[in-house]
DNA sequence: GGCATATATCTTGATGTCGAACCGTTCGAT
DNA sequence: ATCGAACGGTTCGACATCAAGATATATGCC
């Protein structure tokens, strides 16, 4: 296939492997969210419910940090969810700028109406890999992940209280950096 | 840190990870693409510019595919980087339904003015990571991408010609299927 | 030739997403 | 007690993104 140019073999491997990473995760993903369409949620959005429904009524930031949103985005997320009455926001009472948002009985009974299928999903989408692979992926998956956030950027996730919501499924796991 | 509920040892052992998978790429893409806002591109339009540059002038219907992107979507951002004078629209002489992109010059300058940089964060953001180690989690992420694509979903990536662009750095490698 | 069907792209409406600017609120140092 | 910095959320503007539906153009089959 000739490829053009391109230098060091240490530039292609790398290359090739971000290609793979990229389009795997978009695949799992596509596999895995697509179906939330039918109960009309989006992947941040279940990823809020989630979240709130396993460790309770959280902040924004809380739950910015979990998802690695910023706080423009959560603020327009939890609208959506809060306009049709799936989530509802707390005042609290020491501290005034903040709002915590909780399930509404409506919220909790879509998440448990979805969730049983969600992680069948997530474990079809990995059936292709035995569990020592499995192992051996989440480990260097974790280096890198690891490596790629310490180098400068970011948000921070949320180290401290060990609970990752993340892009959905976050929180079936509450283990995740150990 | 007790993880309240959820079954198998097998669902956790997917669901953790998926999480390790979602934050990996999360991390990985942000650190590769944030400074692309440098040069005001995003990281889709990086991803059209480099596609172009590898291969030549490309229809919508190819770029949508190998950026994994619906056609709606592949018409706004060409629109913006057309806007910007970074591509333009060719017309096909025998078949009027579709139009080429092609770089002009000053598209071609400043992808190339980005380029290098790019490939070298690429290589950064991987580098936690040994040559075996890259080797394995290449192999790992490609069955797993195949099998989540075959698993029913989707515009079907590009298998044809071999090249993949996808979300940048694409056709730098031109074999990923091999 | 002529119509049904398939293709290639564009449009529309809803949501997500970011970064930056903004507004109350709280907290710390003086 | 006060003032300035830090914090938690919201708003704004620009882009991305998808699913559906609309258009225009090609093609195939009779």
């Amino acid at each position: 296939m000739a490829t053009k140019h391109h230098g060091t073999p240490r530039e292609r491997l790398a290359l090739d492997t971000y290609i793979k990473l990229s389009r795997a995760t978009a695949a799992v993903d596509a596999r895995i969210n697509r179906p939330l369409a039918e109960a009309s949620l989006t992947t941040s959005q279940f990823g809020v419910l989630e979240a709130v429904w396993h460790l309770g009524p959280l902040t924004h930031g809380e739950i910015g940090r979990k998802l690695l949103k910023s706080s423009g985005n959560v603020t327009v997320v939890i609208d959506n969810l809060a306009r049709r009455g799936l989530v509802q926001r707390e005042s609290d009472a020491g501290d005034r700028r903040i709002s915590r948002v909780a399930l509404t009985a409506t919220g909790t009974a879509l998440l448990e109406a979805v969730f049983p299928a969600h992680v069948a999903r997530v474990v079809d989408a990995f059936d292709s890999l035995d569990a020592d692979e499995l192992a051996t992926l989440s480990t260097l998956l974790r280096r890198l992940g690891r490596a790629a956030a310490a180098a400068g950027n970011q948000p921070e996730p949320d180290r401290a209280t060990g609970a990752h919501a993340l892009t959905a499924v976050q929180t079936a796991v509450q283990e995740d950096t150990r």
